[in-house]
RNA sequence: GUGACCGUAGCUCAGGUGGUCAGAGCGCCGGGUUGUGGCCCCGGAGGUCGUGGGUUCAAAUCCCACCGGUCACCCCA
């Protein structure tokens, strides 16, 4: 048997209903704070995601789906959105259209990691981007939008985490100081430490061992550090959550992943989810559009992980479609009766179907049973003697009997 | 890439120390109701016991390898 590619997964119906509901509830909310869909393609030159996420990241030197097109160029699997979204971007101007535009998209990413809970090789993420706007409040709108989206959700304990991380101004100071530290502690990190020390010393902040976190208990703190810009950034971001009613913890520890944030740099995390425990995370990426040879614009953004959504939301228990109506014709006279009306209450978007096997009337209403119809028809020769045809509420097992004349006319009162 | 655990019907799982151990529940199909679902009763279909090798008179059961899954590490949504 031919299975699904390790770490990509079919999304059953009975799924993919939970899906629906949460994009169109990320959407009604993504509209409400101002943002335009954008689609940009899965597939993207290698280039741009080593320039733009960093050639010295995990995710760019042993998580990419990249290989060779047919011509020989390099081309990668996206494996998150910001790129490709700062490129179409550029590619398209669309910063002139408005002095702060306004993105989202929502999709499919990809990287090759070993899965686990929460993490598959072929995963989804809802992103939001801003561009054009340093101000601190865009921070934090952009941050009530993410757990507005999560909490309406129905995500419990969801935990805000925010730092920042400096600009180019005041982050070099700091990565230094912070490398001499790691240096001299050597002796009591583990190996990835020692590793992280020379080529990203800011990530050793993350690591999860006691042993090193102890060591780091006597670390330099950024915020030592930060430039007179950032520090009051930074203050201004905090103040307007609080004015926004968004609670927070700041976690001097918090590091992400990407190069190219710079500043404020968040992640929500959620109870449930195993090791992998954030669901959202974003930051600032104000160098990011320039580097990638486009005018030199700030931006801030954020990608909820769908996935690790699903896993925490508390979703309707009603989501399964229901069936309006089961028409059981018996026989094929009774068939070539009921097929235009069945065409024309379908094409009034009252969901009815039928069955084409000839199956027992008993058969039949067993299938309108499971299908959850609320209303079976059924016509016979009993029933086209005498012109008429016999509606059985499903839910109360009465039946009435309505002449074929009135029946579409009766069906679509009830039914729409 | 590393580690731990796991791999029996479509699904969830039973199958002490190898010898009617190929099973149950759910689901599916049919019958009980010659044209009436859901509940109940009866019957039926469906399995190379992940794959390959080995030990043995005998392996779903023990050993090895491989494949797949889950969780964790690394890292991240």
């Amino acid at each position: 048997m031919i299975k699904a590619v390790r770490g990509f997964k079919d999304i059953l119906p009975g799924e993919t209903e939970k899906w629906v509901y949460l994009e169109g509830l990320a959407r009604r909310f993504f509209n409400a704070y101002g943002f335009r869909e954008i689609r940009t393609p899965i597939l993207e030159k290698t280039e741009l995601f080593a320039r733009s996420i960093g050639e010295a990241t995990d995710i760019v030197e042993k998580e990419m789906y990249t290989f060779l097109d047919r011509n020989k160029e390099s081309v990668t699997l996206r494996p998150e959105a910001t790129a490709g979204i700062c490129r179409a971007v550029i590619e398209h101007g669309l910063y002139a259209k408005a002095k702060v535009l306004k993105l989202f998209t929502m999709g499919p990413m990809f990287r090759h990691e070993r899965p686990q809970k929460g993490r598959l090789r072929q995963f989804h993420q809802f992103n939001a981007e801003v561009f054009g706007s340093h101000a601190p409040g865009t921070d934090a709108e952009v941050i009530a939008l993410a757990m507005d989206i999560l909490q309406a959700g129905g995500a419990k304990d969801l935990r805000l985490e925010i730092n920042s991380l400096g600009c180019p101004e005041c982050r070099p100071a700091f990565r230094e100081n912070l490398r001499q530290f790691l240096r001299k502690n050597a002796d009591k990190l583990c190996e990835d430490c020692k590793r992280r020390t020379e080529r990203n010393p800011l990530r050793a902040l993350d690591c999860k061992k006691e042993t090193c976190q102890a060591v780091y208990e006597n670390a330099p703190l950024i915020e030592e550090f930060w430039c007179e810009e950032c520090r009051k950034h930074f203050a201004k971001v905090l103040e307007e959550l609080g004015l926004l009613g968004l609670e927070f913890v700041k976690n001097p520890r918090l590091v992400r992943g990407l190069d190219y944030y710079v500043r404020t740099t968040f992640e929500i995390k959620a109870q449930g989810l195993g090791a992998q425990d954030t669901v959202a995370a974003g930051g600032r990426y104000d160098g990011l559009l320039k580097a990638l040879g486009g005018p030199d614009i700030p931006g801030v953004g954020f990608a909820i992980g769908v996935e690790r959504f699903l896993l925490v939301a508390d979703l309707p228990a009603n989501l399964e479609p229901r069936l309006d109506l089961f028409v059981a014709a018996l026989g094929e006279e009774a068939k070539k009766q009921v097929l235009p009306l069945v065409r024309s209450l379908r094409n009034k978007s009252i969901s009815v179907d039928l069955d084409h096997e000839g199956r027992s009337l008993k058969a039949q209403l067993k299938v309108a049973n499971r299908l959850k119809a609320r209303y079976a028809l059924i016509l016979g020769e009993n029933e086209l003697k005498e012109g008429v045809a016999l509606l059985r509420d499903m839910e109360t097992g009465e039946q009435e009997s309505i002449s074929l004349s009135e029946l579409e006319k009766e069906l679509i009162k009830r039914l729409s």
